[in-house]
DNA sequence: TCTTCTTCGAGAGCGGTGCTCTCGTCTGAG
DNA sequence: CTCAGACGAGAGCACCGCTCTCGAAGAAGA
């Protein structure tokens, strides 16, 4: 669905003096998409201004993206791989059973690669593209930077911690049968409180962020960098387990 | 910055036949951009499909507004406007003291609204519009429920109630730095721990409203109810100081 | 080597967009 | 009653996504 066609079949790389110059422009059309993305958004990308940029007829560009959203689920691919694997990298860099460092490391992570990628970022997680249906063959990269989180639940409740705070009700059976899916996604039997604990961490980190970088925050927070240090503390769900 | 030009002078209600005719146009005009703004979201939004509706010459509409970033913070206001007061009211219909129970009222009113009118919660809360800078003039009506949220905090400072968990550590001083423009915008000295838990549950609110609308729990999430409820229990920034 | 099939790039063109300018018309104030 | 100002329509400009056609060039078979 990216490409329209391909020569060879697929898994043998074909070193054809063609096979090579459709790779080498793919790769430039989606570089110049790329940054032209980085300075504009998602929903300004211009399939001519790419075509002038890389130095072919507008026409030509279809030979390589089948259209606009061919084009933009390739940047959607390409930009949830990079953002998994910075969160990933961050995470896999702590020590496995300090699980307040490991979501401290994703959280910064994630926020960092947010401030160097904005537009980016509003691609993954800012507005839906008006027309545009994100298609199958981008949830997988999509769920990147979830399943690091889930691992660290996972790893939460293998050590049988509870994240629940003292005085906070239990989730309901409504809640337990809500979260079916979610419980199937992580491939294994996470508690409610657990399950809870992480979508609201979760919802923190992707509301804090976006706050921060849609402009939100303008007026009110001043060193940004202290502020994500603090809300990341406070959002941090293995936090109580430490003290008690 | 919003109408071009305006007969008669800012609050006397001229009543010519004229300016009830301009006053009537500029009405639908944004009665239709709003209906239009429903379906299609912001970015896609067409003066030339506003004038069609309307009845008007494409250029015409240029007479009402200057150019379709006027219109686009035309529909900023009505719907910042439309929001808060949603929330407002959520808020005002429950016992002042019960901090739990505003708080509750004024997250379950902010994703109602939000899921009653989700393209004009991205204008809102999403992305950017690519090359559209919010004037001054919406900040006022892009505060209503910030300033309900903190109405919330400064009840609680003022009972004395102290916001941080049993375990969480006070933020440093960095912190209290950065929050100088907020606690002014406040017109209370509210606490560190205040602040800190009130942006928090600020976060997960956005962030939790945003993955759902934005479509990051499609397959995770079935009943979208009960986990709205067991996250806004569980972001309740009120909810030690109960059982404590 | 010659031929045939396929791929590719360029250009023209269609209907859409935001926006500007001009040109008549009509209104309201002096 | 007159005349400046407001207004609507239309043409036009530069841009957009996308399609079609056509000629050049590469790949593959005879």
């Amino acid at each position: 669905m990216g490409t329209v066609t391909t020569t060879s079949a697929p898994g043998t790389a074909s070193t054809s003096a063609r096979a090579l110059a459709r790779d080498h422009l793919t790769r430039a059309i989606l570089a110049s998409a790329r940054a032209q993305l980085g300075t504009v958004g998602p929903a300004a990308l211009s399939v001519r201004a790419v075509a002038r940029d890389v130095g072919l007829a507008s026409s030509a560009v279809y030979r390589y993206f089948a259209s606009r959203d061919d084009l933009l689920t390739a940047l959607l691919v390409a930009c949830f791989d990079e953002h998994g694997e910075a969160v990933e990298a961050a995470a896999d860099a702590v020590d496995p059973a300090d699980l307040s460092g490991r979501w401290s490391a994703v959280a910064h992570a994630f926020r960092g690669w947010a401030l160097e990628h904005p537009w980016d970022y509003a691609l993954l997680y800012g507005s839906p593209v008006p027309g545009y249906e994100a298609p199958a063959q981008t949830v997988g990269p999509a769920t990147r930077v979830t399943r690091v989180l889930m691992g660290l639940l996972v790893d939460a409740a293998a050590a049988g911690v509870p994240l629940a705070r003292p005085d906070e009700p239990a989730p309901g059976p409504a809640f337990h049968a809500a979260m079916t899916g979610l419980r199937g996604f992580a491939g294994a039997d996470l508690p409610d409180d657990v399950v809870l604990a992480g979508l609201a961490a979760w919802s923190g980190l992707v509301g804090g962020v976006t706050l921060e970088l849609f402009g939100h925050l303008d007026n009110a927070v001043g060193d940004r960098e202290a502020w994500f240090d603090a809300l990341t503390r406070r959002l941090d769900p293995f936090s109580p387990s430490r003290a008690g």
